[in-house]
DNA sequence: AGGTAACCGAGACGGTACGTCACGTCTTTAC
DNA sequence: GTAAAGACGTGACGTACCGTCTCGGTTACCT
């Protein structure tokens, strides 16, 4: 995900064509996403309101509900650099090294606060499909993709096992990520982030 | 777990004890539970209401208040008994064997309309620690002493690896299912549900 | 109308016959219409909304909607008692002399702030039927009827014209006054009070 | 009235003067003004909305904000033609004849459709001083004046009573109509319009 | 047998938030 | 300068449930 926002047209840069009638409120927009951010120090996503965001962004109700389907949107959007995770297959590491540091980063980054809102996010998402499929694209699907890149490349150098179908193999990786976070207690914590890595890449082996 | 419910004392049998006033009303019991069964077929365990579940079983909000916490409460209690997996470590089956039967048994059971409602039961513990505990001590926890106990077996006969402590074996034989779970679209199809249990096995190996 | 407001119940003096469940409070009751009375100092009925109706008496707004049908009803329970007119066909006058007296006293009443309420509520009905049949059986039907016995009282003892059916003398009557009323500027001013009763005894004087 | 609109100039004929800028657009005026009139065949005027009749119209709303202070005063332009009563105080006539012929014809015309405009038009004036004078500047006015003048008519030639000043004369004729015609029920049917101006002129007469 | 205590249904209560509508204003581009 | 387009903050709508409360009435036990 290139950090584009899905309510931002995805390209203005010379197309010019600007339409008639008054912008939107840039203005209103960044109050809407700072409004949201502050709000989940203190609240969950279950219990954010739309209400109490356009109050704290000081901003018409309808201005939320014209851009954003709902406040999962607007909380995806407001977290949405945050949670960017620059997905680089740098350098000359072997596939195994990729896979380690891969999943070192990613569960670095669900410890704390960011981890509590992916976890508030998929579970928004299995009440409604429309939350899911948004919550897939912005989130979910470029993991996936990213750790599937990495498995492909194991499989060609022989490292990883031609077993498995490169779906479930993903879902083998992260599944027990994502069970440890929604488990909450114990949770990502630092002794199941040192050890995870090496089970992980034991798990695909050949 | 042996079908006890949280909110019935756990025998009532001669202990006698029976503190003064009118008893709770069985009936009344059982026409919440089975009105929330009814309810769950066309809703999710989010849409569902302690107003709707008082309205069609006919019972006031006050019955329910005073019996279950919540509305979690209610729906595994309501489901305890479909939901409720006797995990015997048949016979003389070997530990890979005995896993790959539980596995089976796991996504034969979560495939339908009970695994919409696990997936609902975790998605709401997620914003609320007293059900996440009420989740774990009715569901999770007992899935989890089952495989941990297999996994046990395994290292003991020398089937699964000893490097893997029993906490994050199981997280990650059932990590991929819940993923699956919660994905929803594709989920615990019958391709997954055929291959997975090798997989796992695989991943446990020494 | 004898001072019974629509929300209660006729008598509750005898017949017992509770329904079940928290009966209705009494405080809240007057809660509302006292916070009615207080908002239509300063606001017409047209711009007294539920809403603030609720948060000045502090109440939810369900509390009203449950007793009310709309904010006209509750305007008229609110003024009920001060609307009242207590009709009288007080004892030895002629019918002319007690019409005179009868039209003294409702152009009195609707000087003033009342004046303008009853306004208010006359133009509210012209866009909702069920609002205008309210306003009649609330209001206007008791004036009417009033006004219709004296006139036949008058037209029994021979002072006024028999050519005339009832229904349209009231109208003839009691036209005028309402015109003024709705006309606002000059409006039932001292000089149309002390003329007027003179003009509407001759015009129905056989 | 001769049918000049409020909100256009008086004359443009051949003054010049013509300021710079895009000219007012005549299209768009009468698109209004015709939205307006389709609308009104299914609302009243209380539920009419700017946003409704510049949407139908293909009009921006800020157009009909520069031309026109508040929704009735596009109403009343709107239906000034249909509502314009040529009050030709014709010909051969004795006063109480040319009493009867005008409130024939006020009747006939307050009758269907028409009638529930004035009416609306006469309600939503309560509520605002601007809008009520609106009102009789562009109805009221004219009618009483042609009421007033018939019955100085009649006052001159001897047929009505010099009693009766002007003003109030006018409310005793009309104001039984508009009272029909906001009473609703029953109204302004046959029956009344056929006996009402017989009862008119006798309640005048000398 | 009578009293006491806890239950039960019903349903009203003060709240919060929903998603929508229309208001009247403002800010663009286009003519 | 006017026009269409359409976004903006505001405020009210009527509804759904929340969890609590207050009734009259019921059903057990414990004197």
């Amino acid at each position: 995900m290139q950090n584009q926002t899905a309510s931002l047209p995805v390209s203005d840069t010379e197309s010019s064509a600007r339409s008639a009638g008054r912008p939107r409120s840039e203005a209103s927009r960044l109050a809407i996403l700072d409004a949201t951010r502050r709000l989940m120090t203190h609240t969950s996503v279950r219990d954010l309101s739309i209400e109490a965001i356009a109050k704290k962004a000081g901003v018409g109700k309808t201005t939320i509900y014209r851009w954003w389907p709902n406040k999962v949107a607007v909380v995806i959007e407001a977290f949405a650099e945050q949670l960017d995770m620059h997905m680089l297959t740098a350098g000359n590491e072997t596939p195994s090294e990729n896979l380690a540091r891969q999943l070192d980063r990613l569960m670095r980054q669900l410890r704390g606060r960011n981890g509590k809102i992916i976890a508030d996010l998929l579970a928004e998402a299995q009440s409604d499909a429309k939350v899911l499929e948004q919550f897939n694209q912005f989130y979910m699907q470029s993991r996936r993709n990213a750790f599937g890149q990495t498995i492909l490349n194991g499989q060609k150098s022989g490292e990883f096992s031609e077993a498995l179908n490169t779906e479930m193999a993903v879902d083998m990786i992260l599944g027990p990520i994502f069970m440890r976070l929604m488990r909450q207690e114990a949770g990502l914590d630092e002794a199941f982030a040192a050890e995870y890595p090496v089970m992980a890449i034991h798990a695909l082996s050949a």
